[in-house]
RNA sequence: GCGCCCGUAGCUCAGGUGGAUAGAGCAUCGGCCUUCUAAGCCGAGGGUCGCAGGUUCGAGUCCUGCCGGGCGCACCA
């Protein structure tokens, strides 16, 4: 699993500590300093070491230097430094032969396996069918996805589902609202009722409600029938539109999960006989409640209301055990951050129904506010007008929608800065990381070469003597890693933040030719054919890091003049 | 009042699950255009990582307590 270089070091280093006298069960760590005078690997064996050994940090240090087989691990030199540290530098072959293994990897670099495949189910967006996707659903939408397909890297099977409230009052609600829009088109006095929704978009769900269905037919219709049509269209409608918006989004759903199928199919009765069969409800003041205070939720929460309807809680319960009896072992939630009081609830109904308390995981995300010339431009649910998803990404482009939303953490209210997003230079950071690969692509094509033929032996790699190189062939190879340190702290933000940081370092690199004509990747000489295999490999790193992010990878930046 | 999240440069934020001298972009200042695309490049200034303790050889990172901000605390969804 873990790359080439760092599985041979590990192993000589496991080696030498042994020698030293290191208990059996201490595993060596190995980490890459930030700082490059510190080597490519260090470890902290020694300093670990020394209180169990009772023998001074630097001592051990030199003792397992004394050991360590640098030529079985590839190692062109170790030095004790700071308190204990054990600094290594490999060989530069070692680097070299990583990129032929990147161009050999091609579209699979980046991925690994799992021994043990799970199927996650990752939920996520989740709107209810009342209005509109608005600019915190994309970014809920965003990091859903390449969380998905962060599993999907890291060798998990994955479903991506989005479920659909379409049975509870919300619903009531809207087709009364759409009623009386309708009301008033035809002239008639009404008013929302209270609490309706007031968007611009449910004056649209009436207007094409007489369209479709006819002005005659509608107002031959009783009240109540035609509220209840009113109802069915509307949601049939917002779906709809949900489900457009995704697309456009490049989002795409394996499955739309509804509310309503789990009372069709009778999953709720089955989760209260359940329920009541372990004695874990239990009436009081004319409702019925369910013990989570029992699994650690701070109090019981009521299932069943007095007037006999269901909480939310109720239905969500037989969702996720809905989606356990599907197969899935694990499930993500991806909810805002207005849900994340149900958290504790949720997690609490778990062992009730005897499910893994890992079985569920939420990812909360917290709230999105967009600028434009440094004021925030206000979305009001309850005046009626919000930014859309969809607005905001017609305005600046899918990519940076989605990259914008990727490239913070989800935990961290972040606000969307229209000003940068709409900036085509390479302070915009999608822009750099998609122009370094253009770049190269059009290097490619004034070196009239196809980037897939790039080809160099290791001696002619070896030619490759600058440090700027060296640096980003040996962050190359941290692909893999980053993948999966990303993929299992559910944060695509990782990915975002050594995409640019690459591309920074491939971009300086680029531009020493602009000084110095003899440094140019096609510059003639001995180093051209390690350049140019330089330059595929990032080409296929910057490529599938970009295509896992789902931000479009063009061979060209072209621009207007 | 209780719970969750956040607090890092003037601003927006990274910081690879405890490492060595804390980073990027914007903004500011200085230099650079007949470029393998200068919608760019190079460089400079700018920090008590909210505060106070603690754990550790070692803390922006872990623990505790405060302070500040956001969100949530329904027999709403």
């Amino acid at each position: 699993m873990k790359p080439e270089p760092a599985t041979t070091l590990v192993d000589e280093l496991r080696r030498a500590v042994r020698e030293v006298g290191a208990p059996e069960d201490f595993e060596p760590g190995l980490e890459r300093p930030r700082d490059t005078s510190h080597g490519d690997y260090a470890t902290n064996a020694a300093l670990v070491l020394s209180g169990r050994l009772g023998e001074p940090a630097r001592d051990v240090a030199n003792r397992i230097l004394q050991a360590f087989d640098k030529e079985a691990a590839g190692v062109m030199e170790i030095e004790v430094a700071g308190p204990g540290f054990l600094n290594f530098r490999l060989r530069d072959a070692v680097y070299w032969r990583g990129l032929l293994r990147i161009l050999k990897a091609d579209h699979a670099y980046g991925r690994s396996a799992r021994d043990r495949p799970r199927a996650v189910n990752v939920e996520f967006v989740s709107a209810n069918p009342t209005g509109p996707l608005h600019v915190a659903h994309g970014r809920g939408a965003a990091i859903g996805d390449v969380v998905a397909s962060l599993f999907e890297w890291t060798g998990d099977a994955v479903t991506r589902e989005f479920y659909v409230n379409d049975a509870g009052r919300q619903i009531d609600l809207l087709a009364a609202s759409v009623e009386a829009r309708f009301q008033q088109r035809v002239g008639e006095e009404a008013e929302l009722p209270e609490g309706g929704y007031m968007g611009e978009y449910v004056r649209e769900l009436a207007d094409r409600a007489i369209q479709e269905e006819g002005l005659e037919r509608l107002l031959g219709m009783e009240p109540e029938e035609r509220v209840v049509l009113f109802g069915k269209l509307a949601i049939r409608w917002v779906r709809e539109g949900h489900e457009r918006d995704l697309d456009d989004f490049r989002v795409h759903m394996d499955l739309f999960r509804e509310e309503s199928g789990l009372y069709t199919r009778g999953e709720i009765e089955g989760v209260l006989e359940r329920l009541r069969a372990g004695e874990l409800i239990y009436e009081e003041g004319g409702a019925t409640w369910l013990r989570t205070a029992r699994f650690g939720d701070e109090k019981d929460r009521v299932l069943i209301k007095s007037d006999g309807s269901y909480t939310y809680f109720l239905p969500d319960i037989a969702y996720h055990l809905d989606k356990r009896s599907r197969g899935f072992d694990l499930a993500v939630d991806v909810w805002g951050a207005d849900h994340h009081g149900h958290v504790g609830r949720m997690k609490a109904a778990l062992p009730a129904l005897e499910l893994p308390e890992d079985f569920l995981e939420v990812v909360i995300i917290q709230l999105v506010t967009v600028t434009r010339g440094g004021k925030e431009v206000r979305m009001s649910k309850r005046a009626g007008q919000f930014v859309t998803l969809r607005k905001l990404f017609e305005e600046t482009g899918v990519d940076v929608a989605r990259y914008f939303f990727l490239m913070r953490r989800a935990e961290v209210p972040m606000s969307f800065d229209l000003d940068l997003a709409l900036d085509t230079s390479e302070a915009n950071p999608v822009y750099k990381i998609q122009y370094a690969h253009a770049r190269l692509c059009s290097v490619f094509e004034r070196a009239s070469l196809r980037p897939e033929e790039a080809r160099a032996t290791e001696e002619e790699l070896a030619e490759l003597r600058r440090e700027s190189e060296r640096e980003i062939a040996k962050s190359l190879q941290r692909f893999p890693d980053v993948v999966l340190g990303a993929a299992q702290a559910r944060a695509p933000s990782q990915v975002c933040a050594y995409l640019e940081r690459v591309a920074g370092l491939v971009n300086a690199w680029y531009h020493e030719g602009n000084l110095d004509p003899s440094l140019r990747i096609i510059a003639d000489g001995p180093a051209r054919p390690g350049r140019l295999v330089l330059a595929r490999a990032v080409q296929i790193t910057l490529r599938n890091g970009l295509r896992l992010l789902g931000i479009s990878v063009p061979q060209r930046m072209d621009r207007e003049e």
